[in-house]
RNA sequence: GGUCUGGUAGUUCAGUUGGUUAGAAUACCUGCCUGUCACGCAGGGGGUCGCGGGUUCGAGUCCCGUCCAGACCGCCA
């Protein structure tokens, strides 16, 4: 028997018993003819004792050759501490050790075993498996499980069924790029990892199985970011028979069960908001609605003077910053050197501070009197103290633009308080999305999105104007769900392929078999994805999903602990018939 | 594909205008210490300044290239 009690469980009740305790060695305190070791393992910490007048000498003598990170089992009683530490839940009792057995020795690990740890990311992610060993990763894992047990729970209670679909499937062209996995035994052919169980989800629902949804894992070839993995994971929910406002009722509730659950804070009815609002109030999709800031357009009220930079523009915007009116000349040029960073890219910035006696200075007096800026001050929703920042441009850049500013002084001001959690739903988003790349139409959510009855006469004449049954749940202005009505009738979907830009070959080769289920009875249906991984860590308070994941990649894609990808050997190369270019 | 930031001891970082033997903290090793718990005290070892080239009497420092890491833009149906 390795262990009779963990580290972590031990108690003043528990003086006098004999325990055997296995862990790794945290600390070691030596003061000589006393030793201190403190051993760690899942569930927490306690305190071993050796000393010269109750250890016996040998016994001192080893516990002094321990190191840290050694693997050790220790036998021994429990006694009550000295001087207790009520720091620590085990600080009432420690164990005054009679047998001590080194399981393994370690080396000194590269950084330190501690919360607050001295290693940075590059070096805690080579060695996972001790950065594992520490609270803060440990606690998040064990966080995720927390969040995935509570998603099943409350899933299987609604009358859902987790069935796993196939990770090796087949490679559309269609959106991501797929991660592809030669075949040896069909010399040539490939497999695609799935950025998504969508068919098979559906195919599904015409298999009747009324409400499915999996835990699962999907891959997408693309660049990464804090936020963005290759492999992820999804929570992938599909159900039959229902309308848009199913789902969202369904998908409200769970969503409003974690929080509860997880986090003990009830949230009322979601909010809606259709994209466009949206993107006309907050220049974005996924929105913050912890905080105000809301846009204002100032178009009409700012193109009747000289001013020819507004004059020329497609959109004037602007934003009242909270108290944004004490900014000195030197913090607000910072900030139009921020809003002009190539990445985020406008021209330049207009300001308006709003001082508290009421009167108005801006960077534009020369064109505009006050009446003009009260008029912008109204607009803005700006009151005394506050600054107001006005950019232009094209519409679609500009409130990007004005959108990242709009987070970063949020950011700035403290706004995004990560305790506070303000969900909305993001409704009615255009089926199609225009490509400058490939000049045409592509699927804004995917191919499989049906459009709003009323508005599918405007596919000819106005596809961008075309809405979808398409909808997406944002958390703290990120996007953690999205999903959609589906098409269930082969009229519609080749329709659909047809305004995509697909032959009928092309779509039959591609998406055939779906096009054949629906031949047989496809009920009507529809559902929604989680980004798992990015809900378990703004649930955690976190911006960074890697904690989250036991093993996560890098920027590039590398696992570099197993230093992956690697080259493969010729004889595997050769089995599979490729020969590489390089 | 692009922009920005960084790479110096095991680790996290400092290093001035280009100038003597490259520092600090922490970790590690040795010694002392019977109530520590971020223990303390004394001492010690530890460096291809990412890599390659260039400028210079002299480069951690300046220039060019390159690799790696992080954040972001493009991309992510």
């Amino acid at each position: 028997m390795y262990r009779s009690h963990s580290c972590g469980e031990l108690r003043a009740t528990d003086i006098n018993k004999e325990v055997t305790l296995s862990g790794w060695v945290q600390r070691i305190k030596d003061l000589g003819s006393l030793n201190w070791v403190v051993i760690r393992d899942r569930y927490g910490i306690t305190q071993l004792v050796f000393d010269e007048e109750r250890s016996s000498k040998e016994l001192l003598e080893s516990s002094k050759k321990l190191g840290r990170e050694f693997v050790i089992q220790i036998k021994g009683a429990v006694i009550e501490r000295e001087s207790k530490n009520p720091n620590m839940p085990t600080g009432d009792i420690e164990i005054l050790v009679s047998e001590l057995t080194i399981l393994n020795e370690s080396e000194t690990p590269p950084f330190t075993i501690e919360d607050q740890t001295d290693g940075g990311e590059d070096i805690r992610m080579k060695y996972r498996y001790l950065d594992i060993r520490r609270n803060p990763v440990k606690n998040s894992l064990m966080f995720r499980h927390q969040v995935g047990m509570q998603v099943r729970n409350y899933l299987s209670k609604e009358g859902f069924v987790e069935v796993e679909t196939p990770y090796l499937i087949k490679s559309t062209p269609e959106g991501a790029r797929d991660f592809v996995v030669p075949s040896r035994m069909n010399e040539g052919q490939f497999y695609a990892l799935p950025q998504s169980p969508q068919t098979f989800k559906q195919l599904l629902m015409i298999g009747g199985m009324d409400k499915y949804f999996q835990i699962v894992k999907c891959f997408r070839d693309e660049d990464l970011r804090a936020d963005r993995q290759p492999e992820f994971t999804q929570i992938d929910c599909e159900m039959a028979f229902v309308e848009q406002e199913d789902i969202l009722n369904i998908f409200e509730g769970l969503t409003r069960h974690l929080i509860s659950e997880i986090k003990g804070i009830s949230i009322g009815n979601f909010p809606r908001m259709t994209y466009n609002e949206a993107m006309q109030t907050y220049g974005n999709d996924k929105p913050d609605i912890r905080f105000g800031m809301k846009f204002g357009e100032l178009n009409e009220s700012a193109q009747h003077k000289e001013f020819k930079v507004f004059n020329d523009a497609e959109l004037v915007v602007g934003i009242a910053v909270p108290d944004g009116a004490s900014y000195t000349r030197k913090e607000i040029d910072k900030l139009i050197d921020w809003v002009r960073r190539p990445q985020v890219g406008a021209l330049g910035m207009v300001y308006v501070k709003c001082n508290e006696d009421g009167t108005y200075k801006s960077s534009v007096d020369k064109f505009y009197d006050q009446d003009d800026l009260a008029k912008w001050a109204e607009i803005t929703g700006a009151k005394a103290g506050d600054l107001i920042c006005v950019l232009s441009g094209q519409t679609n850049k500009v409130r990007a633009q004005l959108s990242a500013l709009r987070m970063e002084l949020a950011e700035r001001l403290g706004l995004r308080n990560p305790e506070e959690f303000a969900p909305l739903w993001v409704v009615d988003f255009p089926l199609l999305e225009w490509d400058e790349e490939t000049e045409r139409y592509h699927a804004m959510h995917h191919p499989f999105t049906s459009p709003k009855p009323e508005d599918i006469q405007l596919l000819d004449t106005k596809p961008g104007e075309v809405r979808a049954n398409a909808y997406d749940l944002v958390l703290n202005g990120n996007e953690i769900g999205g999903g959609s009505i589906r098409i269930h009738d082969k009229e519609t979907q080749a329709l659909m392929f047809d305004h995509l830009g697909f032959t009928q070959e092309e779509a039959k080769a591609q998406f055939g078999f779906l096009m054949d289920a629906f031949q047989y009875g496809a009920p009507p249906h529809g559902g929604i994805a989680f980004g798992f991984d990015r809900l378990v860590a703004i649930l955690g308070g976190q911006e960074t999903i890697r904690d989250f994941i036991a093993f996560p990649k890098n920027n590039s894609g590398r696992d570099i602990m197993i230093d992956a990808p690697s080259n493969i050997d010729d004889t595997q190369l050769k089995e599979l018939n490729i020969k590489l270019d390089v």
